[in-house]
DNA sequence: ATTATCTATAGATCTATAGATAATGC
DNA sequence: ATTATCTATAGATCTATAGATAATGC
């Protein structure tokens, strides 16, 4: 908690003994109400009311409305890491699957903004999202190669990998709306971690096809994952102004 | 098909010999275009160039753009004489929660508008969607209440039924998305019963003590269902202009 | 001088209303 | 006379830009 200096003219409304810098302040503030209201439905005196600007103080820092989303959606970028990290340690593909259903769902349901109106506003926006797309196949690639090494080892029913990965991160799209709409700010995090679980054990319990085995796969992914949740944290956006207007 | 007598002054775009009443070509129009572009992004200038009218004489037929709305979801209405029909009928309980994850999987696909977008308007507008919440809770109970049949009778896991029949719901909401957003018109009825059958059955082999007896369980709700689908068709809205303004 | 805000406003929409107009029906 | 459209526009936003202003830094 660095000291800001208070450079510049001072805000009309400056009762906050602001934390962070500005920039981040916006898109902390634009991430929240993007999450709360959607994007189309959050307009920039919105987003600069909640922070104690006027309106047109927001594009000092921004070019756009846009580029704030754009920096809005860089907060949620860290599963794919865990991904990787699951992807290259031990235990059996059943079990880094349950690893990554159970992760991706929480990271959905703690995420600011909800999935599915990010994946409107990528899927409208191909060109502009592009990253977006290119990690959403990856996590897909990911997922279907651990249910082909599963079917490979006897585990798995048969089923078509490609197909069956995507339905499981639908599963995982679905029922992080469960926590975002319902729960009141306080036990999220216990709540989406239960619901999480939930929807891992009904996924690969969908699949194996002794599903007596649910219970080995949930202990021995419990072993690795009790630290992971507080990881899944903020990743603070690039500090700079908007210079280049 | 009636043909439409042309009284009133005529569009200047008329090209198209409407088939349908006025009324029923705008909440069709409408209906497409929320779907495509999203409620809040759908303008009443887009739906009018859609008909060939001017956007101002949408006016003349409804009061305002939520009232579009409104008319556009009746549209949608109609799974719940099935999920009686289902629930009366016979069959374990089982089979009745297969199929229904079923239809529900493909009525979502279907329909019109992207259930997402529905429930965020809902949920921000309360007051004007009782019957939507209504309806949904109506499901949600008849889903918990297969899943309490079936886990007496000793063919599920034991589970909390209202938090799993929400999970399963979520799910079928969450694939929904895959025949939506992937899929040319052409073959969307035919991905839209594969895609669902895949979710049914993840979902009630998740749930199986004995997941072997899935088989049985889905030949059995073929024996009802293969008519089904046909039947899921369109409810005509009223034909009463906006007389009351 | 530089920085970070402010006020004011142009320009672009978008919804909804007012009133005119071109058909048919009687 | 009634119906279903049209044209025109008021009123309400909302985004983004221009230029003024109140701090600190040197």
């Amino acid at each position: 908690m660095t000291q800001i200096r208070a450079i510049g003219r001072p805000r009309n409304n400056a009762d906050s003994a602001a934390t962070t810098s500005p920039r981040t302040e916006i898109v902390n503030a634009a991430t929240r109400l993007f999450s709360e209201k959607g994007y189309a439905q959050t307009t920039m005196s919105d987003i600069a009311r909640a922070v104690g600007l006027q309106q047109s103080s927001l594009y000092y820092w921004f070019r756009n409305k846009e580029q704030l989303l754009g920096e809005a959606l860089l907060v949620n970028r860290a599963p794919l890491t865990f991904i990787a990290e699951v992807g290259a340690g031990s235990g059996s593909p059943a079990v880094k699957l349950y690893r990554l259903l159970r992760f991706d769902t929480i990271q959905l349901a703690l995420s600011p903004i909800d999935f599915n109106e990010i994946q409107r506003i990528a899927h409208d926006q191909r060109a502009d999202f592009h990253q977006f797309w290119t990690d959403y196949e990856r996590l897909k690639d990911w997922v279907a190669d651990l249910i082909g090494a599963a079917i490979a080892e006897g585990k798995f029913i048969d089923c078509d990998r490609e197909e069956t990965a995507g339905l499981l991160l639908n599963f995982d799209e679905g029922a992080q709306k469960r926590t975002r709409l319902h729960i009141d700010e306080g036990d999220r995090v216990a709540e989406a971690v239960r619901v999480a679980e939930q929807v891992a054990i009904i996924s690969v319990r969908g699949l194996l096809k002794r599903p007596s085995e649910i219970g080995r796969i949930t202990s021995a992914a419990a072993q690795f994952d009790d630290a992971a949740v507080a990881t899944a944290g903020f990743t603070p956006a690039p500090m700079t102004p908007n210079s280049d207007q």
